[in-house]
DNA sequence: GGCAAGTGGTCAAGTTGCTTGACTATATGG
DNA sequence: CCATATAGTCAAGCAACTTGACCACTTGCC
């Protein structure tokens, strides 16, 4: 393979993911939440138990310090709340509120109907292989900004 | 197609975005050279006759002064040179250097390298099959970050 | 030719989402 | 019970943008 196709490869896997996160976020603040990106993915560590500061800033490939700051912005806008962590006097339980709960079903409707886009112009099956296939090279770790 | 394996389609997709990226800024330092990845995609819209400010802007999707202090950064490290441009006093043609070229090639043989990694566990023939339906749902338009 | 409106570019200041560094409170293992 | 490690926060700094203001030049129009 070219050197010149494996840029293409780049940038049409940057405006898929792009696309595909806009999408996302567009129709989560359709059904009426406020949020960025960066949110649905801390969501999906937060449920269904809860999870410390710092686990979530291991999944989120950040510092605990940037994680607090954005579990700060979860609790202002309503979506989640600290509380005591059993056993661990240092330690705080993060756990989604209802209205959290709310926002991750509105996270998940809008990528459903943001990847339904894509199974038009593909169909069901070559987009479940699509899926299939990047499993296979993604590598595994902390969810990050692709730049 | 369920919402849970949407989300899993996003983290997938982002996560092999992400991937790439990482590792072609990572092969482009290993080579001698100091950028980010917003470099390679301005350089391709340098390459290969030069481009204004503004062309850079509209291509990266960001603001005609965000591209001006790329453009600044650049020039500092010794990647693209302004010059005027023939034909509209107000507007400068932004050209790569020789050592701007160099980096750009460097670029290209990192996203070789990357892809090579996942010819190995795909398969060729899967990897062009990829793109190709990538490229049929990626929008047009400028490149952005995926968050 | 001259003048209003549009376009290319830069300067300056503000914002966001992180980082590093310093610190407190609690836990744990000799 | 004390040294060391860990959970979390506070504060300051920084990178990569943004918005707003502005100048230089071009263009269309009368």
């Amino acid at each position: 393979m070219e050197n010149s196709e494996a840029m293409a490869l780049t940038a049409v896997l940057l405006a898929a993911a792009g696309d595909l996160t806009r999408r996302i976020n567009d129709g989560v603040e359709a059904r009426g939440f406020d949020g960025r990106p960066a949110y649905g993915f801390a969501f999906t560590r937060l449920a269904p138990d809860g999870a410390t500061v710092t686990d979530l800033a291991t999944h989120l490939g950040m510092t605990k310090q940037a994680a607090s700051q954005l579990v700060d912005e979860l609790v202002r806008k309503g979506y989640a709340e600290r509380r005591p962590y059993p056993g661990d006097a240092r330690a705080r339980l993060v756990v989604l509120t209802e209205r959290g709960w709310a926002c991750t079903r509105a996270a998940e409707e809008a990528a459903a109907d943001a990847v339904r886009a894509w199974v038009e112009v593909l169909g069901e099956d070559e987009v479940r292989v699509l899926r299939d296939r990047l499993a296979r090279i993604a590598p595994y770790g902390p969810i990050r900004p692709a730049w």
